[in-house]
DNA sequence: ACTACTTGCTACATAGCTGTTGCAAGTAGC
DNA sequence: GCTACTTGCAACAGCTATGTAGCAAGTAGT
C-alpha cells in the first residue's frame, strides 16, 4: 500500500494526523480539514500532502482502526482459550480500540481493504459465539445473529459514553458480558 | 410556534419536506438541501421558504420527532398500567417512532423545546424502571442508569437494522424486553 | 557536510452549498 | 370569480471547504 517508505518524522506526522482526525471527527463528523490540521498541530497543506483527499484520510483511518481491532481480537486467543475467557478478554481489548477509534469504526464502509479485515473479525466473533452456544453458555434457542447484534450494541454503548475514560476497561468488559448473558432482570421473576 | 396558520397545501408541503429530510439525512447526515428538496419533490427554494436555515429544519424535525415519541409513551399508560405491560407497550410504540424518525432523534440536542419534551420522556422512563425494580422484575442491585442505557441501546439496534420494516413491531418489542431482562445466556450456566 | 525529504506559509483556483429575490403560473378558499 | 397564498424557476451574492503550487527554512540520515 505505502508506495514509498516515509522518513521517520513524516511517519510520526501521519500518526499524529490520524489521531487528531479521530478526536475531531468523533465530536463533529463534518469538521473541516482545517480543524483536523489545527488539532494535529500542523498546517492544512501538510494534511493534504499526506492524504490527497478527505476520503483518503477517512479510508486510512478505517483501515488503521480495523487493523487495531483485528490485533485486539487476535490477542484474546479466540480459538484456543476457553470460550468465556476469550469473550471477556476480547471484550476488554475491543473496548480499548473502540474508545480510541470510535469514529473510524462507525464510518460507513466504502469498499476498501478495511472491509476484509472487519469481515475476518466478525467471522471470528461468530465462531466464538457458536462455541459458547455449544458449551451451553448461550441459550440453545437463541439466534446467534441477534447475539452478535446485542453484543455490538452493548460495546458501542459503553464505548460511547464518557465513563469509558474514567472506569477501567476490565470493569466495563465485565459489565458488558454480564448484561449480555444475564440481562438486567431478576432471575426469580416470572415473565 | 407557528406564527400564522398555513394554508392546507402548504401544510402538506411542510410534512412532505420533513419526511423526505428524515429519509435523506438518515442515509447521509451531510446531504444538501438540494437533495432533500429533490426527495420531497419540491424546489430548493420552497424548502428555504418554509425553513429559513438548515438548522431550523433539523430543529423542527427534532421537535416533531420528540412530540411523536412523547405521545407514543403517553399512550402506553406508563403510570397506571402494570409496569411490565407498560414496558412492552411503550417499547412497541417507541419503536415505530424510532424507525420513522431515527435521524431526528439521534441528532445532537441543540437547546430547543425538543429538549424539554425529551427530558419528560426520559423522566417517565426512569420512573417506570424504578417501579419495575420495586416490583422485583429488575434485580435489586442493578444500576437504573445502566438499565436505561442498555434499553436505549437495544431500541437503537433494533430500530436501525432493516428488519424493523419487515418484522412486526410487537415481535421486535418482545425481543427487546426479553433480552433486556434475561440477556442471551442460558439460565442454568454458571458464570 | 551534503542531500533529499519534510514542513509552514502564502497564494490561488475551483466547486458546492446556502440563503435571497423577483416574477410568472397555478391553486385553495371564500 | 376574486383574492391571497403558494410554488417553480432563474438568477445572484457570499461564503466556506477543497485541493494545488511554489518557495524558503529546517531536519533526518548518510
Amino acid at each position: 500500500m505505502t508506495v514509498r517508505p516515509l522518513r521517520a518524522d513524516a511517519e510520526r506526522t501521519v500518526r499524529t494526523i490520524l489521531e487528531a482526525a479521530e478526536r475531531v471527527l468523533a465530536r463533529n463528523p463534518s469538521a473541516s480539514m482545517e480543524e483536523i490540521a489545527a488539532a494535529a498541530g500542523v498546517a492544512r497543506t501538510t494534511v493534504h500532502r499526506r492524504f490527497a483527499t478527505r476520503e483518503a484520510l477517512v479510508t486510512t483511518m478505517r483501515t488503521w482502526a480495523s487493523t487495531q481491532l483485528a490485533r485486539a481480537v487476535d490477542e484474546a486467543r479466540f480459538e484456543t482459550a476457553p470460550p468465556l475467557v476469550a469473550l471477556y478478554q476480547a471484550t476488554a481489548n475491543a473496548l480499548e480500540v473502540k474508545v480510541s477509534w470510535g469514529f473510524a469504526m462507525n464510518s460507513a464502509p466504502a469498499a476498501s481493504e478495511s472491509d476484509e479485515i472487519m469481515a475476518g473479525v466478525v467471522a471470528s466473533c461468530d465462531r466464538l459465539f457458536a462455541r459458547l452456544q455449544r458449551a451451553g453458555v448461550l441459550r440453545a434457542d437463541v439466534d446467534l445473529i441477534w447475539v452478535r447484534r446485542v453484543y455490538y450494541a452493548l460495546l458501542h454503548e459503553v464505548a460511547q459514553s464518557g465513563d469509558a475514560d474514567e472506569t477501567d476497561t476490565d470493569t466495563l468488559a465485565t459489565q458488558v458480558v454480564d448484561t449480555l448473558l444475564r440481562g438486567v432482570g431478576s432471575p426469580n421473576a416470572q415473565l
